[in-house]
DNA sequence: CACCAGGTAGGAT
DNA sequence: ATCCTACATGGT
């Protein structure tokens, strides 16, 4: 491995500590937009749902996380999650001839691209649609809330799991205020497990292809589902910021395709960068 | 009271 | 194929 990252890992007396100086982040990852289930603690920790697991993880005293789990779930669960097995490094590295993507990379660089659960992603980018991010967060929390499975108690506060298809089918989900986008929801909840499980075996186009082909799912969501769902790193959703972006920053003339392989990551960093200087100018 | 928010479906051209 | 518009809801 060429850039060698200096990846620091093992056990302490209370977890794991990892720490990967420039490219993990949890609170850049939190502000990504990627995942709207990463809930800030009061002392600098998040905590971090996936499936049926839960994870308490604060700041290591000598910077990084510690991870308040046994070491097999960190291994098995929390480093696939994070993907903290890819050199992320490597990326920036091949981004250095870009001018923007250096400046991104200064101000998000510890974004990773996570691997979450393909159903959940399909639910949660079905409701970005038309809609702003912290209501996103809202909808997908009250939905956990009131569907989900209790997974325990962290700092006083109840987590719960993202509910499966069978704990939406046939329930009101009103509560959630999802709008026009709830029977989008209804009629996912009604496909099979097996459905899903099919979608991820199949190559990159046919997955696009039959995601769009669901009711709710267009060429943006769709994209969405591939990276942050099924791990597809050469997927390059365009929403409205993306192409704000390509006209502002690239004239009109951006091709993902030149980062073949973390095209997606590439996308992370434009999107958390481009939208971070907005909200700095609008203030 | 307008306008906006990680777009999309359904219909018209 | 490509363009047009309605779309639920809650926040400025």
């Amino acid at each position: 491995m060429m850039s060698g990252e200096k990846v620091i890992c093992r056990r302490v007396s209370d977890g794991v500590l990892i720490n990967i100086p420039h490219t993990f982040d949890l609170k850049q990852i939190a502000d990504s937009g990627q995942c709207f289930r990463l809930t800030a603690l009061q002392d600098g920790g998040y905590v971090a749902v996936t499936d049926m697991k839960l994870v308490k993880i604060t700041p290591g005293t000598n910077g990084g996380y510690v991870f308040h789990c046994p070491y097999d779930e960190f291994r098995d669960v929390w480093m696939p999650y994070f993907d903290l097995s890819a050199d992320y490094e490597a990326y920036q590295q091949k981004m250095a001839g870009d001018l923007f993507l250096r400046e991104a990379i200064a101000a998000g660089g510890g974004i990773r691209v996570l691997r979450q659960n393909l159903w959940e992603m399909v639910v949660t980018f079905i409701i970005s649609q038309r809609n702003n991010i912290p209501r996103i967060r809202k909808a997908v929390d009250i939905l956990c809330q009131t569907f989900g499975t209790p997974l325990g108690e962290i700092d006083g506060q109840q987590f719960y799991s993202f509910p499966t298809p069978a704990q939406l089918r046939g329930q009101d989900l009103s509560p959630a205020s999802l709008g026009y986008r709830e029977s989008y929801v209804k009629e996912m909840a009604e496909y099979d497990e097996d459905f899903w499980v099919q979608l991820q075996k199949q190559d990159d186009d046919t997955a696009r292809k039959t995601l769009i082909a669901l009711r709710g799912i267009g060429e943006k969501v769709a994209n969405c589902v591939m990276l942050f769902g099924l791990h597809r790193m050469d997927s390059y959703p365009r929403d409205v910021w993306i192409n704000r972006m390509i006209d502002d920053i690239y004239h009109g003339n951006f091709d993902p395709s030149q980062y073949a392989g973390f095209a997606g990551y590439v996308q992370q960093l434009q999107f958390f960068y481009y939208r971070k200087t907005a909200k700095e100018e609008s203030v």
